[in-house]
DNA sequence: GGACAAGCGGAACACTGCTCCGTATAGTTA
DNA sequence: TAACTATACGGAGCAGTGTTCCGCTTGTCC
């Protein structure tokens, strides 16, 4: 099996050492410029800020999504990580699974218009949406499979979905103080609870 | 105060009849367009299928978010109205909202690409943002109001953020046979109703 | 140093939103 | 009916963006 290498970190060897530093170089003007401009923004502006032509963005990374992902690849990492120390320390499994999406949702929310094109259909990104869920869906599904084996929650939800919904509800315009994604992520986590005594 | 006629419907009087014509015209190409294409179709193909030129569609509409509250007005008022009939006609108000947000939501996802539009934060679809939430909210207001009232359900959440919330599940390629929108919308319900007897 | 593959840059093409203005015509008036 | 004018029409054209392609440059190896 030939580790494809995933075009990020640290970087497969045999390629000159001027592609490798571009390829780095490009990484932390995407970083910026996602911060200023969000996953959106124009390549030609990400291929100015790094000083090198549009050819070499699509040669390094081919799909917007594959920059995106290189890009917090780290954080991604951290986070599906994150979801078994959790289960570990955590004072129950469903405290556990709520930490956890906090987590997940405050990687959402500071990353301007991630969680937008998590979801979209159109656009190339589909790369991003399945490189998310392969690494994240595992992961809650064994919180979500311990809340449910501890009884703290219903079982019957399926962690892509929930996930997916939890990306949805991250959406849209982040300077509306009328609306809290988290505070619908709260109020989605208590309809899992399942009903106390009803 | 001079009652601007929002562009659709019943078309303001003292126009030429070939603007009144195209009008009617447009507002079926689009609709059609919309069916296989999305909201987000080319003006282009909108101005094709309906054999005018892009000049006339956006005069009539001067932004692609009047033409969609143009094409949907009838809907959206069948779903503001259903609101005060349901209180009147179902057992409970909790009832009554979760059949008007089932309602809501069978609107949102036969439209192609609607919700997307609904929390674009980018692109001129704050019109579209605007209408929906100045006609649907306080239907939803009062109905949750209704709810809470009947100690049905907590206090504590506003309709504009349930709305928006419900929307924003509604996103998504509505092929993907593990994501099902309404499981999602079911639970946020779930979540919204009182611990019963914690 | 020389050869050549690897890599680079950006012109060029495609597609889209949106504007602007010359042309056509509905409705009016004589 | 004929002339006239405000209204409306059409689509060329501009601007912004994604994506490809190919001639030129440069690192690497002998």
């Amino acid at each position: 099996m030939p580790t494809t290498s995933h075009s990020g970190d640290v970087p497969a060897r045999s390629k000159r050492a001027d592609a490798l530093r571009n390829q780095q170089t490009l990484l932390a003007a995407a970083a910026a410029v996602f911060v200023t401009s969000g996953v959106d923004a124009p390549i030609r502006e990400i291929a100015a800020r790094a000083g090198v032509g549009m050819g070499t963005i699509y040669r390094h990374f081919p799909t917007r999504a594959d920059l995106v992902i290189a890009v917090y690849r780290h954080q991604v990492e951290a986070c599906a990580e994150a979801g078994p120390s959790l289960l570990a320390s955590a004072d129950s499994p469903l405290a556990a699974l709520r930490q956890w999406v906090d987590l997940f949702v405050d990687f959402l929310v500071t990353k301007h218009g991630l969680a937008n094109a998590l979801q979209s259909d159109s656009s190339g990104f589909d790369a991003l949406h399945t490189y998310f869920l392969d690494r994240l869906v595992p992961v809650c599904a064994q919180l979500l499979d311990a809340a449910v084996n501890a009884g703290e929650i219903r079982p019957g939800t399926h962690a892509y979905e929930l996930m997916r919904g939890i990306g949805n509800l991250c959406i849209g315009r982040d300077s509306d103080s009328r609306y809290d994604p988290r505070r619908l992520v709260e109020l989605l986590l208590q309809g899992l609870q399942r009903p106390q005594s009803s």
